[in-house]
DNA sequence: CGTGCAACTGTTAGCGCTAACAATTTCGAG
DNA sequence: CTCGAAATTGTTAGCGCTAACAGTTGCACG
């Protein structure tokens, strides 16, 4: 796992820079479009929009007049007149991480065939990041607004408040929703944890995550794993915690730390996959054999998990599924269909291979 | 690396659906700041953007104002006076790859400092895809353009001849860029591999990629490489190519018969770590010793290649670097200082770990 | 051959903000 | 004091589009 600069590649092609040689003048504006079709611009602005209402020879001249100024209706104006952005913003706690990447992508992919353009926000895990980037959407008028996880800053809930508007919450559940839930139960992620153990014949449990501020999503699936110990009869399971939930080499440390504090445990649930791969190398330092003397369980089947030896079993959550569900969900209440705030429950899957 | 249901969970917190009890009226808006302030509205736009023209008692007066009725500026309203959205978008062609992602972060969290909004499409790769997201963006009126790449479809061309704005194409360079380039040559980093094959007395060299339909940034890396084969006086390295450029499993197809056809192989060059992943599989599937018997370098620095097993020599690329520098070269051009459009080299970086 | 209605098109007003300029006030120098 | 420039505030006129309503036309029908 050395590593070290072998080369640096700053050569290569020559820098000229070319330049437009095509004249034009300011882009095409609805009006104009208008005059060269010889119609209003009502008329254009329907014929754009509801085709149906338009007569077949007026639809003509105006397609051929959007087509020859290449005229692109600004959507900022209509956002304006209307009162409606067409835009949904959506803020996840990193960009960085596989599973939340495809949640976007869920996201995007329906909410761009009915129309809406998707804008992001990462809040780095931070409520108040996460508060200012509500501010700022709101700000931008958004239609609506997916939020990550159940716990916001006070400021974000006021602002959501005062802004009614739909909102849906992914990657998790809770009874009081801000506006639609879509995830899945990490409590019950926790508990599933516990039996998978408890079915191996693991008698001394471990949990490591990250610092439960307030009871965050990692917090839920320590509850739910303490459950399932209580109800199998064994020990309440040791804990270790990190600052950083996303820091390899401080996970390290804090399962070096927690094996040594407690040789006899035989079962590690981690909070997620980062950590998982970190305590794979802390177990390998150790000299236990994974899964034989120590299971170690992931969370979130990040890209590596299939990659690392051995091979993280893990819980999968059905990230895609659930931005493409949480865009469903608001679109319905967009369009008006008289849906009203939904609750989603996705669930999980532990997925099997080797490390447990 | 079986895979298998263990358990499906979807039990959980109910389900009550709580509701605000907050009474309110619509959001504030200007006018009413500047009747509660006992200003005009232009007073209260004033002492929003440019405080400092504002006399100290009326900026207290109207932020007071301000925060009584929490009003938060339209920032539609906003674009349509002053033409300018603040708003950037980017188009990459997959957000489910860190090292776009990081591109991405690098871009978000410049603008974001400089007041600018991210919008975000991923194109898949398909130019098609990212033409209409061109057309969808250019709608938005968005102040500047990212595009990940330097080829692109004519549509593509034609929309951004027409509208001019700012625009950066990253990840690649080029002598006709469209406005400003940041990245680096794709070309360099195929001649560096040869180089790094080449000062390792490897004389069989083999190269995986994407299909070069016209020739993109993996075809530029075999061009490079086939140059220092040239010159190093070694044969011209074979070739194997897939559809899908980061399809694990048919990367794998592709090694396996490469590695049939010419069992002297000894140095293969993956256009991404995802092809070099699926490299490795298929070496051990054929009893070949990494790097022992066969070199494998791949490229990008995926998270996954610190975790195989051999760990993956790689090219990195500065992917946040691109994308902050990116970010700060259209801010200098909105902000006008000046600045015409810049080309950027950040070069590159092979990063020896085992298997190469 | 007038009437009524559907189909189509046009007119008016305004979304919420700010550029550009106009008006007013302040204040120090002379 | 008086005057002019600087500082501060206000007025007017849109940005580019669309909702809402007001015509206008064509045509079936009695």
């Amino acid at each position: 796992m050395s590593r070290r600069t072998a080369a640096l590649g700053t050569s290569g092609e020559p820098a000229p820079l070319g330049s437009a040689d095509d004249v034009r003048s300011t882009p095409a504006r609805l009006v104009e479009v208008a005059r060269l079709a010889g119609v209003s611009t009502m008329t254009v602005s329907r014929a754009l929009r509801r085709p149906e209402q338009v007569a077949p020879l007026t639809l003509q001249a105006v397609q051929s007049a959007v087509a020859q100024l290449g005229y692109l209706p600004d959507s900022a104006a209509s956002a304006m007149a209307t009162r409606r952005s067409r835009i949904i913003a959506a803020i996840v706690p990193t960009l960085m991480n596989s599973v939340y990447a495809s949640t976007v992508h869920g996201l995007a992919s329906v909410l761009r065939g009915a129309g809406y353009e998707l804008m992001i926000g990462d809040s780095g895990y931070d409520l108040q990041t996460e508060a200012s980037l509500v501010r700022s959407f709101l700000g931008r008028r958004v239609d609506a607004l997916v939020l990550t996880g159940v716990e916001h800053d006070d400021a974000t809930r006021e602002l959501l408040a005062r802004h009614d508007l739909p909102v849906v919450e992914i990657w998790d559940l809770t009874a009081q929703p801000i506006g639609s839930v879509v995830g899945f139960s990490n409590v019950a992620a926790g508990r599933e944890a516990g039996r998978y153990f408890a079915q191996r014949g693991r008698r001394h449990w471990a949990f490591l995550g990250s610092r439960p501020g307030r009871e965050g999503r990692s917090g839920k699936r320590l509850r739910g794993l303490r459950e399932t110990a209580r109800a199998a009869g064994v020990a309440a399971p040791v804990t270790a915690f990190v600052e950083d939930g996303m820091s390899a080499s401080a996970g390290h440390a804090a399962v070096l730390a927690l094996l040594d504090a407690h040789p006899h445990t035989d079962a590690l649930f981690c909070a997620n996959d980062a950590l998982a791969t970190a305590a794979l190398r802390a177990a390998a330092d150790r000299g236990l054999a994974v899964p034989a003397a120590l299971s170690i369980l992931g969370f979130g089947d990040f890209d590596v998990a299939a990659h690392t030896s051995p091979a993280l079993t893990t819980v999968r959550i059905p990230g895609r599924e659930i931005g493409a569900s949480a865009a469903r969900v608001l679109l319905d209440q967009l369009d008006g269909n008289g849906h009203g705030p939904t609750h989603m429950d996705l669930g999980f899957e532990i997925v099997q291979r080797e490390s447990a």
